[in-house]
DNA sequence: AGTCCTACGCTTACAACGTAAGCTCGTCAA
DNA sequence: TTGACGAGCTTACGTTGTAAGCGTAGGACT
């Protein structure tokens, strides 16, 4: 099994491994099949022997990061199972923010995918939905969590220091008075000490929970 | 003005233009310097004059998609407001639908961007919304428009029977049962004739502003 | 009229990318 | 012992973004 040589041998798991690491440690963009090999001590052609080609890296590493969201238990109640589930698939696309982009771009699903899709509809339907509400409560949740993961990879900053810095250029650039609520957002809320823009996460995933339960309860 | 020889002369808004059009019609991934300089009978060096970089080329592009969607008039109620502008935005998001992708990666905001968040801003405020309310409100909303796009974007077809083709591959290679839930949603309700996944957005959409309008009032 | 400057488009060149084609060589079954 | 197989390597090609510098036409000023 181990080879006598000194290195373990390359595997599709492996591969995908080291990709996704490389892409959280310098972003996507970084993320080449000659820096991929070198990261593994092989050569970028020899990659090519446990994946098929670049896209087929990208989707097995989104497959990972879905692999990453909690799914819910057998019988759980529908509304904490979709809070949680939220909120872990929040935190999986926050750690990879690569992820969130690739999504777009990829069509295919994998098996991690396709599993999380199936337990949520499960949840959904075993709670009362019928498959139209069950339809719209999966394409709110899935929209607003994709939607917020994208503008908060998007932000240029991780930390409120950052925020404040950012800001300060930003505005320097753009004449505050042009855009006065923009600049009354950032000044009077944004950059008060102790504000977390992950926090509206919540705020507005309980705004379309509240939202199905009514509509759950009007059935 | 008009120069004696043939052709008009370039100009960053002929090239971003270019550039709009070129990846609409064939896809971002085909949007090259060359073939934009093609496109506009010109070598694809002296596009650098008008355009700093292929980055730059992108946020002008960016920034043109924003500058298509509609914005409140001054004074208008705030609940109707947002509910055109999404719907204004998601119907641009869905004619340029590169442009999604695009938002996450490009970080620096266009002057017609920022015109935008400014406008929705105000037209909360003077709704009567608090400062933490409204970016509570803006955050929502534009997460769940722009993941709704992103969805759409992804999905691989447009009419709904290539909806029907894709379907049928898909289960082909995914041996139904395991997922049964993806399955009854998609047979049932997914590919019965006149089903149009873009009608969930408003769906979800009124879910959100209704839950504002509580919050609202509850103020 | 002659001179110069400035824009703008063109040419050439390069490093980095994804990947096709074919090679080497260690391992193991027969 | 042999022969096949498969993992990793080498080489090579076309495409990409873009740096550097050239040519030239038109307008401004003397």
């Amino acid at each position: 099994m181990v080879p006598p040589n000194g290195r373990l041998p390359l595997s599709r798991e492996r591969v995908l491994a080291a990709g996704l690491a490389l892409a959280d440690a310098h972003g996507l963009e970084s993320l080449t099949m000659r820096r991929l090999g070198e990261a593994l001590h092989v050569e970028a052609m020899s990659l090519y022997k446990h994946v098929a080609n670049k896209g087929d890296l990208l989707d097995g590493m989104t497959d990972l990061v879905f692999a990453e969201i909690a799914l819910p238990p057998d019988g759980a109640a529908w509304r904490p199972a979709m809070r949680d589930r939220a909120i872990s698939a929040r935190a999986a696309l926050r750690r990879h923010p690569w992820a969130t982009a690739l999504v777009s771009s990829r069509t295919s699903p994998g098996p991690a995918t396709l599993r999380h899709h199936d337990t949520v509809l499960r949840t959904l339907r075993t709670g009362g939905f019928s498959v139209p509400l069950a339809a719209h409560a999966f394409s709110a949740i899935d929209s607003y969590v994709y939607g917020f993961a994208l503008q908060e990879a998007t932000l240029p900053f991780d930390t409120a220091e950052e925020a404040a810095e950012v800001a300060q250029t930003m505005f320097a650039r753009m004449a505050a008075d042009r855009y006065p609520h923009l600049t009354e957002l950032t000044v009077t809320h944004v950059l008060q000490p102790g504000y977390d823009y992950g926090a509206e996460f919540e705020y507005g995933l309980d705004l379309i929970l509240d939202g199905l339960e009514r509509a759950l309860a009007a059935t």
